[in-house]
DNA sequence: TCTCACACCTTTGAAGTGG
DNA sequence: CCACTTCAAAGGTGTGAGA
């Protein structure tokens, strides 16, 4: 799903360069772009489930963001106790039945079969994989919900945790550090027992959003752009001038400068010393004003006094003061302050409008023929230009990610201007499941982004509450699957999350409560032969879905368990997952 | 490569206040 | 009762030392 595909199929469309849009269409798509045919979803007949006529599009918000990452190479940090990603996955939806509820979840899958270094600058293959690690879903708290809320707002999958701790029980999505995974978003339409149309299945991939998870930053560019961009790391702005340990560091030595300072100038001046009152000046004030000034050639930079003629400029002790200087004169040049961002973060802006290809020109329901185009290139887009299995891009000794959409995108060098951002405009992140966890803050809008953006409400403010207590109950069940234990599939969380409809829940509690299961239906291919044409399986396959696949729930529900069969052996029902009545419920984060 | 404690920051919601 | 402000707790950040 790139762009230049994108115009092969699309011809002269003018494309939103904002989100991208991830159109699902009906298994027979494919089929139809192969002909050269256009794709009529009116055409469609049968009892498929309902989700496989409707043109889901999904657009992943904040995509400069993104793309400043990927760019550089994303990398996201996994810890024991969980570390939320930045930026965060935040998807516009449309397409869906506003009346049906569906659940959405998020999984992250391997980018490739490559397990990754650290090489001085770049990233480099380090041999094979690790065993892939079962799927960890991390489930929308507001799901279940009616197509309707899922396309009010843009989605956001903030709170989506990642670890290294493969015993963690608390919801967080088990990664493998240095291996390079990207987000999957999953649509279920929850079943109804009086649709026999419902329960369908889609998912989206955004390789956009591809990261490689870390235990410690590798990368200081990296580095410096979460600082730039995330809220939560505004103390660290400014090369961490503003930070007490930097500031007492700086005091120490500020201090001794300042010594030394006055003794060369006692020295030179034949005893001109400048007092306050009665002694050398010695304050912590005084004194870092002098180093101020001196920091300045010492590449310290006290705040507000940076200057950009830092090349020649000794080493800093400061990792991102040394990243910064080891930008030169490419970072010299570009433009400074936050006009010259560019920028205001797409984050932060998107938050508060639609800016989807889908809504504003091409995918409107109402749209059929452009809406059929643009869906039809986003998705079959792949079909067509044989461009590199997502695992090759980086058997080219490349740091970077690929690039998707490369042409329509301005250049971002290596050294964005966002560097040089200044302290505002952090990235917040909507959360519409309650209370922004990140709240956007004001800024004034991107010119160029408001040709595209539509303005969105903001979203509600779930109350705690929300979730009656008893629903919750009816959700945790007794004993929560252990890992090592048996995982919990996805068919048991839709019967989970089904059954406890009824209950009258609309949304999970917002205080984390996260419904959480595993499962293991990674294979390649299902529903979509064509994915099978064009990727051979693999020892570890990637996930071939860099387009939406459609599977009806119970083909996946089989999907899943065949591919359960290989490894447990135990799994003999096609239609009914043993797991379930084992009243095992889905993990909750309490 | 990974873990942990730390300082710094934002977010969140309760409590207080005034109209 | 509502809107607004204040305050403290919770929790998200990257850092840097040490294993």
């Amino acid at each position: 799903m790139y762009l230049h595909e994108e115009r092969l199929l699309c011809g002269d469309y003018p494309l939103n360069s904002q989100p991208r849009n991830y159109g699902n269409c009906p298994p027979d798509w494919k089929d139809a772009v192969l002909r050269g045919q256009s794709w009529n979803s009116g055409v469609k007949v049968g009892c498929e489930p309902e989700l496989s006529a409707l043109q889901v599009r999904v657009s992943l918000q904040g995509r400069e963001l993104w793309e400043q990452f990927g760019d550089i190479g994303t990398e996201m940090l996994i810890t024991k106790t969980g570390r939320r990603m930045f930026p965060s996955c935040r998807v516009t939806v449309t397409g869906l039945n506003p009346q049906a509820k569906y659940v959405l979840m998020m999984d992250m899958v391997s980018f490739d079969d490559d397990k990754y270094k650290w090489s001085r600058d770049r990233w480099e293959v380090s041999g094979m994989t690790e065993p892939h690690l079962p799927n960890r879903f991390f489930i929308h708290p507001d799901s279940p919900s009616l197509g309707e809320r899922w396309m009010q707002y843009p989605v956001s999958f903030h709170k989506l945790k990642l670890t290294n701790n493969t015993l963690n029980s608390n919801g967080l999505v088990v990664l493998h550090s240095m291996h390079k995974y990207q987000p999957r978003l999953h649509i279920v339409q929850s079943p109804d027992p009086y649709n026999p149309l419902s329960g369908g299945y889609l998912r989206f991939t955004f390789p956009e959003a591809a990261f490689i998870a870390v235990t410690a930053y590798q990368n200081s560019e990296i580095t410096k752009l979460k600082i730039d961009n995330n809220p939560f790391a505004k103390g660290f702005r400014d090369n961490g001038l503003n930070r007490k340990r930097f500031r007492e560091k700086e005091g120490q030595s500020s201090k001794k400068l300042n010594e030394r300072q006055l003794q060369m100038e006692l020295k030179s001046s034949n005893g001109i010393v400048t007092y306050r009152g009665s002694r050398p000046v010695e304050s912590d004030d005084e004194a870092d004003v002098i180093v101020s000034s001196c920091s300045s050639g010492n590449s310290y930079g006290a705040a507000g006094s940076r200057t950009d003629d830092i090349t020649s400029l000794p080493a800093a002790p400061n990792p991102l003061i040394s990243a910064f200087m080891n930008w030169g004169a490419a970072a010299a040049a570009l433009p400074c302050g936050q006009e010259g961002w560019g920028v205001l973060d797409p984050m932060t802006h998107n938050t508060h409008t639609y800016n989807t290809l889908t809504t504003r020109d091409y995918g409107s329901p109402g749209q059929h023929n452009e809406a059929r185009h643009t869906g039809l290139s986003n998705v079959a887009s792949p079909l067509f230009l044989p461009y590199p299995p997502l695992g090759q891009t980086h058997h080219l000794g490349s740091v970077g990610f690929r690039r998707p959409q490369a042409q329509s995108r301005k250049p971002v060098g290596p050294h964005p201007p966002h560097h040089q951002r200044g302290p505002s405009g952090p990235a917040p992140e909507l959360s519409h499941s309650h209370t922004s966890d990140h709240q956007p803050q004001q800024q004034q809008p991107e010119p160029h982004q408001a040709e595209f953006d539509y303005p969105l409400p903001l979203p509600p403010k779930v109350s705690r509450m929300h979730l009656p207590e008893s629903a919750l109950r009816s959700l945790e069940m007794s004993s929560s699957p252990s890992v090592s234990g048996s995982p919990w599939s996805l068919t048991d969380m839709l019967n989970r999350i089904h059954s406890s409809e009824g209950s009258g829940i609309n949304s999970v509690s917002p205080q984390g409560k996260l419904l959480q299961a595993q499962a293991q239906y990674e294979r390649p291919g299902l529903e979509l032969g064509v994915n099978r044409e064009l990727w051979p399986p693999q020892p570890n396959p990637p996930l071939p879905d860099h387009e939406p696949e459609y599977l009806p729930l119970h083909n996946m529900m089989r999907y899943h368990q065949n591919s359960l069969i290989g490894s447990a052996g135990l799994l003999r029902d096609s239609h009914v997952d043993p797991r379930v009545p084992s009243c095992k419920a889905p993990m909750l984060d309490l």
